[in-house]
DNA sequence: GCCTCATTGGACCGATTGGTCTAGACAGGG
DNA sequence: CCCTGTCTAGACCAATCGGTCCAATGAGGC
């Protein structure tokens, strides 16, 4: 109990703080205090320390966000009208906290270099993200759905990282405009 | 002249590290072996320390990327054109170096929380590359020229972030091949 | 009551961080 | 030749970094 407690207070709290300061921006000491545990709590349950709590982290962010798109999909009607609404799902999501936080793969992206099996939970992360789009593409009967698959990607990790550097879900919305107009 | 070329040494140094590693993961000391200069030297050159460092070295190549987008636009016939052009040149300029560098705004947009100072140095280098985009839309008759630009903003940025995931240029041919086709 | 074992609390470590300070190298003008 | 101002060289600093370690805690089975 609480040890599942524990161990999920500390995925959320370097989660929220990664996807705002990155991950060599945050220090234990503030994912702990954050936390309310002290550092013999994190060791116990992450014995790979920082890395593996950061692997943790994305890996549960990036579930949450396949599963926005996934449940988004589901319920749509075509495939441009589920990017549609993906879009403003995004935009919502985005705005739910006191900041917009950045994509949870974009934090530990310049990590890479210092904590090189991150580079295999960046590129999971987001294949499962296009996976899942491309097969709601498939199902829809779009045609090309890879290509629809990537195109949306693209589209929603710009539209996040320009979010981000505003502070604003704005770039989601212009987003969505656009695509309402090429329906 | 040792003024300039000191400078200039520590502007693309740290320009380099801060676009592979993020401003916080890269060490003063880091950058200056990579320039080759000691610790007094960046301190002459930059009273103001680390932060005014990657104010400059953003805008530095902010600058740079600004005039990809000026001069291959300015050689397009259209907008369309334009476009496909500088997903081209991204791909190459990307690829140029050993490693495929993130874009220099990403690099501190998630040092802004620990230096403030840096928020309006990554909203006036986006700023520039849009309005640079949305003129060049307008020149050539491009109806909603600042719709126009944002949309290829949004889709290069999406780019360039999975490129630097990738560590491959693939993802802005594929955005040209994309391109190409709702040509 | 006691034993066991999962978990916590936090002192402690060496390395590295960004930043300060000063001594001197060196060129150009007088 | 010396003076002046620019620039370099690097020792030094307190603070913080990620990580290790172990004693204390406390619930559950016996």
């Amino acid at each position: 109990m609480t040890d599942l407690d524990s161990r999920d207070k500390l995925v959320r709290a370097a989660s929220r703080l990664f996807r705002r300061k990155g991950y060599s921006g945050v220090g234990l000491a503030e994912i702990l205090t954050e936390a309310g545990l002290p550092k013999g709590s994190l060791y116990y349950h992450f014995p790979g320390g920082k890395q593996e709590l950061a692997d943790a982290a994305t890996r549960w962010a990036g579930r949450q966000i396949e599963a926005v798109l996934d449940q988004t999909f589901g319920a749509a009607p075509s495939f441009e009208a589920g990017a549609l609404a993906v879009c403003e799902a995004m935009a919502a999501a985005v705005s739910a906290g006191a900041h917009v936080p950045a994509c949870p793969v974009l934090s530990i992206l310049q990590a890479v270099p210092d904590e090189p099996r991150l580079q295999r939970t960046a590129e999971q992360v987001y294949g499962r993200w296009t996976d899942c789009i491309a097969a709601h593409a498939a199902r829809l009967g779009r045609p090309a759905p890879r290509e629809a698959a990537f195109s949306l990607h693209v589209r929603l990790q710009g539209a996040w990282v320009i979010a981000f550097a505003q502070q604003s879900a704005t770039p989601f919305a212009l987003l969505a405009q656009e695509l309402r107009r090429t329906l």
